[in-house]
RNA sequence: CGCGGGGUAGAGCAGCUGGUAGCUCGUCGGGCUCAUAACCCGGAGGUCGUUGGUUCGAAUCCUUCCCCCGCAACCA
């Protein structure tokens, strides 16, 4: 028989920063619905990615100096990047799709022309407020007291040539689809889709920009790159192979069962979306699901408020299954939830320390204490037993419900109710009351059969949500390959008689608040400190490739700002010929001319002459430069005054 | 009147197809001693933001106002 199919994705995220908490939250709750749809038996796809294309990353990367492919590969797949954060916290995704990846480019163009084709996207005109310094549009309601958002002066009327896809074209359906049941949830969020955006009128979606240029190419239409949403949006399904040959899984997987999304971005999912598939004549995914935000202190995250959380210090002092396991058992995933380290810290000491990591320690130490680790195939059944294995069944049953609706917080709670009524078990039977009457080792096997029993069970629920740790806890128990399936969990009694238990390292430390509070503290302050960027030594060169420089020392005669020019200083330098040498060099950040005057510097004279705004450079300013916290810090080369000009350096 | 969400014990939340309030943490007291000073039992603590109304009866329905948060064409 063949598997059913389960396609689940996350949103791709913008990589204009390194992400925080809430996309781990989201990318972690999503990897947990992946794990258990493949524990059930399904066939699943799990893709999440990166959006890379766009005008904030075109102007992170000119600040930062590189191309913004540059910029974004070190973002996604460099050192502590998106990438390695997924690897970290253990996400299981199938596929990885980058925006700029070639198929996926391929792919947006033919969707964009088979829009175009079909009349749904046609050339028109995209007005707005224009700020002719930042050569910037903006909206009206972006403007702030009517001027430019970035610099405060005036802005003024203006429009550029645009396609636009015909939203309005498809209001009703999609209204339709928003009403007609499941197609979104928390269904709260229906109401406001239509209120906010369907009710007021659809207006035809502006898709191509021509003010900047990073991004896919309108291959028709020179000029144009694709704006977000055909080029975001579609990674959905040019992921799986649409209009490309780099995969071939579209029929198996599309429609998708879900789209797990942020708050913020289901309107794009639930309108904007659906009305491109309709317009592409492609069914429809099953269901978009918008989850709520991690706030912090009722507030928003954000980099000015200074209070964005970062997973990597979490994961490190508290471990990555503690991590994921706090973020989807706290807070209801539909809505927002507020985090805290304090709440962090007292999730873990009160579900993972004391109630599942105790549990397993207290169990499987007295699997050792009473039967040398191996339990007895004498059996004793009473009246309390049966109370706990009905639940257990229960719990698995109602588990599996939450699961299926992405409850997640509610799918472990029910799970730890099986956890504590197991704690109250204990105290119930006193084992260590049966172990002094050696007549009562069948009733404490089977107490302790129970238990093991109950905690197999509990941990194999638990498997999605932390892989790592479960799987240590389940061999201590004694469970092997076969006893942690979710069919394995249908049936209560599925241990060998005479299991053998393990006792191991403790699985959770209890944490003290205080001090785990302050090591925390100054880790942040640690990870948030000068992110020092240090070059790498490049290949070898020979004596003589070097010698060919011809490296001076050199008098600033003269040093001025060159007009209209943001960044160049026009330095007139005695370099010892007697003739003064003019060389242009990009600093003004740095340094005022006028403190440079009478420095003694190094050139580099035997470079050809350049022009720069108009201007001739003979050669360039050595400076020594580091990167720190992303930004280039630049240390003018400058020598002690009594060394003469025109001295050669070797 | 732009739209939406929320205001319930010290904190974080549930209850909201109406019947005098629950959960977790914290706190106080007790039990147990197998276990990660953990586990189990019990107590204290709330006029359910405000005003008026519907009703035999409202946290739950309608109304007034106040406060917080988010969205308002690319922050999960």
């Amino acid at each position: 028989m063949e598997k059913k199919s389960f396609y689940i994705t996350t949103p791709i995220y913008y990589p204009s920063d390194k992400l925080h908490i809430g996309h781990t939250y989201c990318t972690v709750a999503t990897d947990a619905i992946a794990r258990y749809k493949r524990m059930r038996g399904y066939d699943v796809m799990f893709l999440t990615g990166t959006d890379e294309h766009g005008q904030k990353i075109e102007e992170k990367a000119k600040e930062a100096g590189v191309s913004p492919q540059a910029f974004v590969d070190r973002i996604v797949t460099g050192e502590k990047g998106v990438k390695d954060l997924w690897k970290l916290m253990n996400i299981s995704n199938d596929r990885f799709i980058r925006t700029t990846d070639d198929y996926h480019v391929a792919s947006i163009q033919r969707i964009f022309r088979r829009m175009y084709e079909k009349g749904d996207i046609y050339k028109g005109a995209y007005k707005g407020k224009y700020c002719t310094p930042c050569e910037s549009f903006w909206t009206e309601s972006q403007l702030v007291d009517g001027k430019c958002p970035d610099c405060g002066r005036e802005v003024h009327d203006a429009e550029e040539e645009a396609y636009f896809f015909r939203l309005s074209k498809y209001a009703k359906p999609v209204q339709e689809l928003l009403e007609s049941g499941t197609f979104l949830e928390p269904a709260s969020r229906v109401n406001e889709m239509i209120n906010n955006f369907i009710k007021p009128g659809l207006e035809d979606l502006c898709v191509s920009r021509t003010s900047f240029s990073w991004g896919v190419p309108v291959d028709f239409d020179p000029g144009h790159v694709v704006y977000v949403w055909v080029d975001a949006l579609s990674n959905y399904i040019t992921a799986l192979g649409y209009l490309n040959d780099k995969y071939d899984d579209y029929a198996r997987y599309w429609p998708a069962d879900v789209h797990i999304v942020g708050k913020e971005i289901v309107r794009f999912h639930s309108i904007i979306w659906p009305a491109m598939l309709m317009s592409l004549g492609e069914p429809l995914p099953k269901k978009v699901y918008g989850h709520g935000w991690l706030v912090i202190n009722g507030g928003k995250m954000s980099k000015s408020k200074g209070n964005v959380v970062d997973p990597y210090v979490l994961a490190d002092m508290f471990g990555v299954d503690a991590l994921r396991f706090f973020l989807l058992r706290t807070f209801p995933f539909g809505s927002d939830g507020n985090f805290s380290n304090e709440l962090l810290i007292s999730t873990i000491n009160t579900d993972l320390a004391n109630d599942l990591g105790n549990l397993v320690s207290r169990t499987t130490a007295m699997v050792e204490k009473y039967f040398g680790g191996k339990l007895i195939a004498e059996r004793e059944e009473a009246d309390g037993d049966a109370e706990l294995i009905a639940l257990t069944a229960k719990v698995r049953a109602a588990y599996a419900e939450q699961m299926d609706a992405f409850q997640l917080h509610l799918a472990l709670e029910e799970v730890f109710s099986l956890i504590q009524r197991a704690n109250k078990y204990i105290d119930e039977t006193a084992p260590w009351v049966l172990a002094r009457d050696e007549s009562k080792k069948p009733r404490l096997a089977s107490v302790m059969y129970n238990l093991l029993e109950s905690l197999r069970v509990a941990l194999v629920l638990l498997t999605p949500f932390m892989p790592e740790t479960v799987g240590k806890a389940l061999s201590q128990i004694g469970a092997d390959e076969s006893e942690r399936s979710w069919d394995s969990t249908e049936r209560f009694g599925v241990l060998p008689a005479e299991v053998q238990v393990h006792r191991g390292e403790t699985l959770f430390p209890r944490l003290d608040m205080a001090k785990a509070l302050a090591e925390l503290e100054e880790r942040e302050k640690a990870a948030n400190g000068p992110q020092i960027k240090v070059e790498p030594v490049l290949p070898e060169v020979s004596i003589d490739d070097f010698a060919r420089s011809d490296l001076r020392v050199c008098k600033v005669l003269k040093c001025e700002a060159v007009k209209k020019s943001k960044k160049l200083l026009r330095f007139e330098l005695d370099d010892g010929t007697g003739t003064p040498r003019q060389i242009l060099s990009g600093i003004h950040e740095f340094y005022e001319p006028e403190a440079l005057v009478g420095k003694t510097v190094v050139a580099i004279v035997n470079l050809p002459p350049r022009k720069m705004m108009g201007l001739e450079s003979c050669g360039m300013l050595l400076s020594a430069v580091r990167e720190v916290d992303g930004k280039e810090e630049l240390h003018l080369l400058m020598l002690d005054d009594s060394v003469p000009a025109g001295a050669k350096l070797c």
